[in-house]
DNA sequence: CGCCAGATTGACGTCCTTCAACAATCGTGG
DNA sequence: CCACGATTGTTGAAGGACGTCAATCTGGCG
């Protein structure tokens, strides 16, 4: 892929993408007059790490575009991944001063950053943004008791199939594609990476992708290009229950 | 263990048990009186389901005294344990109608109730609340992402140890003992509610529970009573970073 | 005492990892 | 253009960690 460097971005809050549904999503306009103030954009390569664990975090921020995913290893090089950083998600946390996990680009990414200090200054005074951060950590709450199920009791077969009916999922919502027909998507993670999601090693993710391929319940375009014909088998799959399977 | 009725609890907030260390810990004394008017106290007893996964949650609350469990189920009966709550952890989600996990009572335990509507509607005009409980969720989601490192990454054995090595360090802090001289804690989970909070099956629990007592990691007195003769050892063995050691 | 839930221990099977070789894809440079 | 090296992915064989099934033990309580 030819890399261009990404032009600067001159985001007008009012046309930002992830305008309603990031942290700032309940902001009235004269509060997000106070966020611009304080406000600046920076991108990121893929592969670039962001952030590294332990390091002091200056600032926190919303992911604009882009994919970063969150780890965490052990001394011995054993990693696990905690969390998939999409357009809208917030990155740090206020009231800390270093940061607990590493942050990696897996795309190309924009990040709108604010400094730390102004930005916590702003929470105590607006409610809205601390009333909107609330709601969105306990939907990662929520996203990663989800995950402690999948980590602890499936099966690789289920494990791979989670992921998937996850990717297909967070993919319709975005690209408010509709419910009915095969759903088509690209993988944004290499074998590796949904190994250190899945907590299996690389060799098990591709036998077992291998194996959903062969049963019918994926197909592949080349190793990234997904189509799930049946969302609801893919469900059953994963041990979920198919009668939730409304899609969002 | 002969069960009295729990006679009534007549707390005032003041010198109530986790008053700096609940929801409410920041708030002041006016706001405590508002809330004090839309509390009521609950027990429960030992084995007891507070709350079934996707029932109707008309209050939300903190556990004042005990023990209770946060689990996920599986259609063919496979239960992961998601969190465990303890003295002054929050129960329930404002906005949200329905339960998504069963909560369970491994212990007697007493409750701090607050109907949800009231309290959804204090939240709005009490920042002092709201910040706390965001404090709390983010130090929840830290927890739960420690915990899919331990579920996607550990060893039986180090699961073991991990949990035992949690467990000892929450003990530490709420009897505030010193960190030196042999730690000493009762466990308060079944071999099968380890299981269920580590992933594995009680059979394996039992094993390396005897395992790492052979080794010496730790002594038993009875199937519950757990000594630490040395902590740092213990974090070895759950394989973190025993320099971090310094408890708490 | 005898029951029962919780816990331990053994034998055996299997799912996943480990180690290894090899294939596909892509970008780089001669 | 094609060779090449690097990266990513696939596949096979063998071993091990954990699960499954079952027998036995322990302690508490009627």
């Amino acid at each position: 892929m030819l890399k261009e460097k990404a032009s600067i971005i001159p985001h007008e809050c009012g046309d930002c993408p992830i305008r309603h549904r990031a942290v700032c999503a309940r902001c009235e306009s004269d509060e997000l007059a106070l966020l611009d103030q304080i406000k600046y954009y920076r991108s990121y390569e893929s592969g670039q790490t962001l952030i590294w664990s332990g390091d002091p975090m200056d600032f926190v921020g919303s992911v604009v575009s882009g994919i970063a995913t969150l780890t965490q290893t052990m001394e011995d090089g054993r990693t696990q991944m905690v969390g998939l950083l999409l357009p809208s998600d917030f990155v740090g946390r206020p009231g800390r001063s270093s940061a607990a996990y590493d942050v990696v680009a897996v795309t190309d990414m924009v990040m709108c950053c604010f400094r730390k200090k102004p930005f916590e200054e702003m929470m105590v005074r607006t409610p809205h943004i601390a009333q909107r951060l609330l709601e969105m950590t306990l939907d990662e709450l929520d996203a990663a008791r989800e995950w402690m199920l999948v980590l602890g009791r499936k099966t690789a077969r289920e494990k791979i199939a989670s992921l998937m009916a996850i990717i297909a999922r967070r993919d319709a919502t975005l690209n408010m594609n509709g419910t009915r027909g095969p759903l088509v998507f690209d993988l944004p993670l290499t074998r590796e990476a949904m190994a250190d999601y899945l907590g299996l090693t690389l060799e098990t993710v591709s036998r077992q992708v291998s194996a959903l391929k062969k049963d019918g319940v994926i197909e592949l375009e080349g190793k990234r290009r997904v189509t799930v014909p049946d969302f609801n088998r893919l469900l059953e799959e994963a041990g979920d229950d198919s009668d939730g399977g409304m899609l969002i």
